[in-house]
DNA sequence: GAACGTATCTGACATCCCGTCACTAAATCT
DNA sequence: AGATTTAGTGACGGGATGTCAGATACGTTC
């Protein structure tokens, strides 16, 4: 069975936002503006999205799942701790690059719109729990010392955020490198002091 | 002599609007709602301010002296690090929690308007140079590790911001201490780990 | 292959907010 | 009081939104 006409449609206007937030801020994005660069006409829109943030919505929710797959590594990795976050904050660093745009635009969005701002806070608390999770685990086996989780995982999310929106988001994009070994650093510190060799030594200029 | 009409009027409508953020968010602001609230006309506005953008960067204005004046302790302050950063973060937090509302509503809105958002990226990025300036500082007296300061300042002061806004943003704000702690552990164990008294055991939990 | 029913799309409308301008009203000066 | 500057407003045009009734394309049945 092929894919119906409007799965064809919609994701027709799908690519043809994210095409246009590659180039332009999400402040400049209209529903007559968006349609005029596809086939359709304006009020088609409205047949498969509610309004602008709603469609935004839906775009990060297919940069949601990359996002979250990266995490893995050190998250549900008993072992190698400093191992394990090295590589989670490697393919973040590396989806972000890849989707900056997008979730630039997103965060831009999302103060527009009670529901969105609400999406986008709740995409951003889920990592604060699990981060949270983990540290209290590293905390149990003596690896990280004792403090409250939750916020100090709050803490480095939103640097995250910050930083890889700011780093990745518009048009000319800073080096990937540089981004990770800041956010890196802190990190490693702030979770792992003890290991020396890691926080210090290892982290590539 | 009095201060003339014309600056009472625009004292007028900027309190208007400190109020109105105070239990609303930026997106509910309209200059017919701002104005209604006022004694005056909905163009009255326009004599004052070029739009609700302008008005936003007004009402930052007002806040940054506050800001920035927190921010000398450590900055300024050649000898005790330690200490000088503690009580920076410190005044920081209670800046930050006093004027919460504004400074969400102004990051709300700084997506919605190119210069804005360019006004909030020069404000948060001053901080990165000055901050970056001391790290180099310290780095040379052998205090903190040798990284590259400018990214790790815009990483912590990303954070800062995230956590801040987050934190103090909306009605129910979140306990001053526990944020503090959170942020401090995270400065502390990045640029000074060596002195593991400051960063370990005299956080407060 | 004509008639029918459903899925998909669109022109036209009412509404909301914005920013401006010609004009009025109030304050200040002589 | 009359003239001049300062402060404020009613009324307008324009742009974007979201909806709805009607049009068009498509597949199915006879």
């Amino acid at each position: 069975m092929p894919p119906s006409k409007a799965a064809i449609t919609r994701s027709a206007i799908l690519d043809a936002g994210s095409v246009f937030l590659e180039t332009r801020p999400f402040r400049d994005l209209t529903v007559g503006g968006l349609m005029a660069t596809t086939e359709y006409s304006r009020p088609t829109f409205y047949l498969y999205f509610n309004d602008l943030h709603g469609f935004m919505e839906t775009l990060l929710d297919e940069v949601k799942v990359g996002i979250v797959e990266g995490a893995r590594a050190w998250l549900s990795n008993e072992g190698d701790a400093v191992g394990g976050l090295r590589q989670s904050l490697t393919t973040l660093v590396d989806v972000a690059h890849q989707h900056g745009p997008i979730l630039k635009a997103v965060a831009d969005a999302a103060p527009g719109d009670a529901r969105l701002e609400r999406v986008w806070e709740m995409f951003l608390g889920s990592f604060d729990e699990v981060v949270s999770a983990r540290i209290a685990q590293d905390q149990a086996a003596g690896l990280t010392p004792d403090f409250e989780p939750l916020p100090v995982a709050r803490a480095l999310n939103r640097m995250d955020a910050g930083m890889l929106i700011q780093a990745f988001g518009s048009g000319e994009k800073a080096p990937k490198d540089v981004v990770l070994s800041a956010i890196m650093r802190v990190w490693l510190s702030t979770l792992y002091p003890f290991d020396a060799a890691a926080s210090i030594e290892q982290i590539g200029r």
